[in-house]
DNA sequence: CGTACTATTGATAGATATCAACGCTGGTGG
DNA sequence: CCACCAGCGTTGATATCTATCAATAGTACG
């Protein structure tokens, strides 16, 4: 079986068996998270680097006075803090919002996997493309409008979650509330529901029951100036709106 | 002579004398980039990582509609565009605030300090501290008011100049436009006007032809609420307000 | 000593937050 | 199986913040 985790590290360079056989070898013992629970804390140094092989996840920051910031949501494939290989420490929180299946790699794994070119060069790039989606989403709260935020996060989600095969006929479960969307999008809660009701009547989306449906791609795209390009999946391929949603 | 890169690097292990050497032999040929001019465009495909060895520059991200939004500093030290490695194409401009001295640094070179597992270590932290600093801002432009977030960021850049030796009594140069603060901060340049307005007022910082000073360092942490951990500088050593700044 | 960029100010409009209330829904225990 | 409860979503009214527009004042630089 190969799963969202060694799918996503592959899709830029092909692994030796070797590799595959290592990676397999990583993720088979695994752990359930149930959904509000935290998968780290801020503060936190553990041994081991953590791997969401299935679920969603958050990754907040909070301030002293209570405010919660989002900055990341993490999919099956996705590593929860490859930092604390080097940084000691962990700066944020990690929070289950739906359960969670999570693998501990130990450091010593970690480092194997450095060692070997291709699977570093994997790492360096999930680490380079999530630097590159935080500076996106720095784009997204710094320029855009409420609905325009909220439809960027959408078509994103929508990409990342295609890639690792979990979006069917245009929708994708969505298991977060809009206090959650809010934290996201650096607005109030009341806020994101009024911004939610304009892309309704715009039949661009659909938000129901923690399940999004995407009524309009090409509208959505082109509402939020979305460019999939910092995601940078399928690099040197030729990209259009049309091919990628 | 070691330089800010060499001794940023360094602060996280001690090279070894052949480590040090490769940095020297790197840093030795450099180019001068004036004011204004972009060191890196978006799309484009270096085969040189480019390090900045002195001067201050920008990373920005521009939307169709010609808003922009500045995502990182750059002040000597600092890499450029480590992405280029592994991404192919940068996803964003690099823009000199101020004159700059720039090196270019063949990918064969990188490669040679990917091998050596101090270096690579260090480069990893350098790339993962810029992740947290995104976070960071991230925290910033979503959470916290105009004034403050200006504040942030004053304390950001005194805290990062100060590590390469860039502040002298509680001051440094920061050559930028209140526009140039406005795309940083997701806010309009009127706004900052004022913004800064409350911050003098409040005798906390002074700006004024390019040159900022902290007037109330500890006044200037409690109001913003800044905690420099996410800089990971230092690691492990206690710290507190007073011996920061 | 213009000229162009940058900073500042005032007035107004627009976006978003806050406050408060109510309705819906899914889960739980009796 | 129903009643209740808690969390979540929705709505309206109002306050606050921030953007925009327009004009003026500094400032640096050729």
């Amino acid at each position: 079986m190969t799963n969202a985790f060694i799918r996503k590290l592959e899709a830029h360079g092909p692994f030796s068996a070797a590799d595959r056989a290592l990676l397999e070898q990583i993720s088979r013992k695994w752990r359930e998270v149930s959904a509000g629970h935290d998968l780290i804390r801020m503060g936190d140094a553990p041994d081991e680097v953590r791997l969401i092989l299935d679920g969603f996840a958050c990754r907040a920051k909070y301030l002293k006075n209570g405010k919660r910031q989002i900055v990341d949501y993490l999919i099956p494939g996705d590593f929860c803090d490859l930092h604390v290989i080097i940084l000691k420490r962990m700066d944020h929180d990690i929070t289950a919002l739906s359960r969670c299946v999570v693998v501990d790699i130990p450091r010593a794994r970690i480092s194997e996997m450095l060692e070997r070119p291709a699977l570093a060069k994997a790492l360096w790039w999930a680490t380079l493309v999530n630097e590159a989606t935080l500076r996106e989403w720095l784009v997204n709260i710094g320029q855009r409008s409420a609905p325009q935020r909220l439809a960027h996060l959408f078509c994103e989600l929508y990409i990342r979650l295609r890639a690792v095969g979990l979006v069917s006929e245009s929708s994708f479960a969505l298991p977060v509330t809009q206090k959650d969307l809010a934290d996201t999008a650096g607005l109030s809660e009341v806020h994101v529901n009024r911004s939610l009701q304009i892309l309704r009547q715009k039949r661009l989306i659909t938000l129901k029951s923690r399940e999004l449906v995407v009524l309009d791609a090409p509208g959505l795209i082109a509402f939020c100036g979305f460019d999939p390009n910092y995601l940078h999946i399928g690099e040197d391929t030729a990209v259009n709106d049309q091919t990628l949603m």
